[in-house]
DNA sequence: AGCACGCCGACT
DNA sequence: GTCGGCGTGCTC
């Protein structure tokens, strides 16, 4: 007996621990058990059955040890064991992220295809050995039977797969269980397509699109960069129409050809059946489609499928950067400025642009960005010239770009030329009747529902914001007050405007109803179609009232950010942004980035058609860079902008953030948890410190110890009946982060007893 | 998640 | 003295 290392696949951050097992000499001897393998084990009192991962391989056992350990009950058919780049991913993720390696393994593990068929399975008895093996053999007589022993040396196989492999039939299998030289047990696993495997089918023929100048050398370049086989980034700039999908195609068609394999990452918003229809078009039976909304039998044959390398390519949402492909080249993040790229409820809560860069360190492998609005991060690094950069300017259709106009909402006011409670301008009405009476239709983006109250000054659009953070402070009613929700700081609202001295203040906001009502009125006879998390219970229903609208039906689609993504609208000529103040007053330094990003992604909504269409931008904050750039249509101009402010104000990409989030039932109880957890963190820092555990001497940028600010409110204070607070970390790197919180949990006891008195979340953010 | 262990209050 | 409730901690 051997002891052996085991993470199970359900430990977490507190229970980080690599439990000891033991299992038979000859598992190991024979190659079956390795380190990545997967093992079935009996775990607590009650002994249930969970999955681990073999971590690490040990010494025979002699005994000694203070508690009796356990054998694990069998090699586990889960998948077939972990690959030495897949070990080193998860090692490195568990640092990255702060999380459990069985929490980073489960990445790597394909779902047990529940409902599948359960498939015979065949193995060894326990405890069956060398000697035995060679003793069994020596008393058979039939060929195919001693050939089937040999076989399952090398660990359990199903049954039909292991008579075919030997020649035989599955009597002989039947005979030796009769005899008790093999186990026959019901498991579910994924079968392997025969005809399949037999021989990849040829890429079928397809209509290539000839590329343009520019396209041209983006292809040269990053093909040449594939072809290297180093690890190597690039940024794939480029406008909307820009053709960018088709440069994707190419470099993935180039890819297979030279027998590689490739990963296309989609947001899971795009990850329609056209898009999926448009990559099994262009390579057949060669791509691996993997939905979020598949169930666990159909995502279990996919991964199968690019395990036995039975395809060439994986397109897919998020979790697809983890495809199990054998010679990975290429991994494409399509809009790669997608915030659902990250992932947020459970634990590792990972960015899959962080995980594709750590697979090509890894793996040798080359990873694609693309967007038309790159995180300020991605574009950080091609300005400093980190990875390569690739702007594509040229549009290939002959969509002409929409005229956007901004409307002064400041002006609008003292000249009395608003509309009703002051939603739309005159304006905007104006052009809503216009538009209308031609048969067009028409956006409009509203902020979303139950948004944060602002304190809006309505003369000079000067917003309300805290002086330690640089950030919108939410206005409360009760006690006339504000309060920040980074630091936590409050002070009394202000009478007057700091900034002009006047004294009206617009503390509300619309929502998408306010606006959809005021619109009827407007329109009696026209059809209003509004669109929030309120009407569109379901998966299902914003796709449908999506779909409805770029049908034609309707002449008015009022919305928050959803109608800004997905379908094209041929019809609209008119996208009215009624308040983009709301967009850029978020407290979150990355709100000017989204504004910009979202008026731009509007601007491309409008005359998609023959017309040429038009933009309206309502807004106090007239002179905010998001706004200007987005109205001169140049990125450029936002990241100028944009850098700066980061850079004064050391956010990422010039500093790390580690965000806490806990959350409960009880709002005293979460708050105090987490002012525990603060005081806790401020006193380790100190310790941390002085014990020179962290050199460098210093607290918050440019110091090992990070900044802690909190625990304040949570921006939307309350969510299903749980309460939240935050606590936000910042250092000068993402290492810092992770050092000092491995230093203050204190090998996981703290986490201990926070869990027990709320959920704790730990979300980080730059490098 | 689920179970044992241990501390404390209530009842025979 | 003993039973049982529940808070706390552990599962190789």
């Amino acid at each position: 007996m051997r002891q052996i290392g085991i993470h199970l696949l359900h430990s977490n951050t507190e229970y980080d621990l690599e439990y000891t097992y033991l299992a038979e000499e000859s598992l190991i001897q024979s190659g079956t058990l390795v380190r990545g393998s997967f093992a079935s084990v009996p775990f607590g009192m009650r002994k249930k059955t969970e999955t681990g991962v073999v971590w690490s391989i040990g010494e025979e056992y002699t005994g000694g040890t203070t508690y009796e350990l356990k054998e694990i009950k069998s090699v586990s058919g889960i998948r077939p064991p972990l690959e030495d780049h897949e070990i080193k991913l998860a090692e490195r993720m568990s640092e990255m992220y702060f999380c459990s390696i069985g929490e980073c393994v489960k990445c790597m593990v394909p779902p047990e295809a529940p409902g599948g068929r359960s498939v015979k399975y065949v193995s060894l008895p326990d405890g069956f050995d060398e000697a035995d093996g060679q003793e069994a053999i020596s008393k058979l007589r039939n060929i195919d039977q001693i050939r089937i022993i040999e076989m399952l040396r090398k660990g359990p196989a199903p049954a039909a797969q292991l008579a075919r492999d030997a020649g035989c039939s599955l009597s002989v299998i039947n005979t030796l269980e009769k005899k008790g030289l093999v186990n026959v047990y019901k498991a579910s696993q994924a079968r392997t397509d025969p005809e399949r495997r037999a021989g990849a089918p040829a890429l079928p023929t397809y209509d290539r699109h000839e590329l343009n100048e520019e396209q041209k050398r983006a292809y040269d370049l990053i093909t040449g960069l594939i072809h290297k086989r180093k690890f190597s980034e690039c940024l794939v700039h480029g406008v909307t129409g820009s053709g960018k999908t088709e440069l994707y195609m190419q470099l993935i068609a180039d890819t297979v050809e030279n027998g590689g394999n490739a990963v296309m990452l989609v947001p899971e918003i795009a990850l329609t059946p056209q898009m999926t229809a448009h990559f099994t078009h262009r390579f057949g039976d060669r791509v691996a489609v993997l939905h979020s909304r598949m169930n666990d039998r159909e995502r279990r044959r996919q991964w199968d499928k690019i395990k036995n390398g039975d395809v060439s390519v994986a397109i897919g949402a998020r979790s697809a950067v983890f495809a199990p492909f054998e010679d990975l080249r290429l991994i494409i993040l399509d809009e790669e400025h997608e915030p659902s790229y990250r992932s947020e409820d459970r634990p590792p809560r990972y960015h899959a642009a962080e995980i594709a860069e750590e697979i090509g360190k890894i793996r040798d492998a080359v990873i694609v960005y693309g967007s038309a609005t790159p995180r300020v991060e991605t574009y950080y690094r091609a300005a400093k010239g980190s990875i390569y950069y690739v702007p594509l300017t040229k549009r290939a259709g002959r969509a002409a770009l929409p005229e956007i106009v901004t409307e002064d909402m400041r002006e609008a006011r003292i000249n009395g030329e608003i509309y009703g409670s002051g939603i739309f301008s005159a304006r905007m009405v104006r052009e809503l009747t216009e538009n209308y009476e031609k048969g067009r239709q028409a956006m409009l983006f509203v902020h979303r529902r139950g948004y944060a109250r602002r304190m809006l000054c309505t003369k000079c659009g000067a917003v309300m914001k805290c002086g330690g953070c640089n950030l919108p402070m939410t206005y409360h009613e009760k006690g006339n007050r504000l309060i920040c929700h980074h630091c936590g700081r409050t002070v009394p609202a202000p009478e007057t405007c700091p900034a002009c001295g006047s004294g009206d203040f617009d503390k509300k906001g619309a929502g998408t109803q306010k606006a959809a009502e005021e619109l009827q009125k407007l329109f009696p006879n026209a059809a209003v179609l509004r669109m929030d998390t309120d009407t569109t219970s379901g998966e299902g229903g914003h796709g449908k009232i999506l779909a409805a609208f770029a049908s034609g039906e309707g002449e008015f689609l009022v919305g928050t950010q959803m109608i800004a993504k997905g379908h094209d609208f041929p019809n609209v000529t008119l996208v009215g942004i009624i308040s983009a103040d709301s967009l850029i007053n978020m407290p979150d330094y990355k709100a000017e980035e989204r504004a910009f990003e979202l008026l731009t992604q509007m601007s491309g909504r409008a005359g998609r058609g023959n017309d040429a269409g038009k933009v309206i931008i309502q807004a106090y904050n007239m002179d905010d860079y998001a706004i200007t750039a987005s109205v001169h249509n140049s990125y450029a101009e936002f990241y100028r902008n944009e850098i700066e402010v980061r850079k004064a104000l050391s956010y990422p990409p010039f500093s790390a953030l580690c965000i806490l989030k806990f959350a409960g039932e009880n709002d005293k109880e979460v708050y105090s948890t987490a002012a525990d957890a603060c005081a806790g963190m401020k006193k380790a820092a100190s310790d941390y410190m002085r014990s020179g555990v962290g050199a460098g001497g210093g607290v918050g940028i440019g110091g090992c110890c990070p900044e802690i600010l909190g625990p304040a409110r949570s921006e939307i204070p309350k969510v299903n009946n749980r309460y939240r607070w935050v606590i936000t970390l910042k250092a000068a790197d993402r290492r810092s982060l992770t050092d000092f919180l491995s230093y203050w949990t204190n090998n996981g006891k703290m986490l201990k007893k926070i869990r027990k008195n709320a959920s704790l979340s730990v979300i980080f953010d730059g490098r």
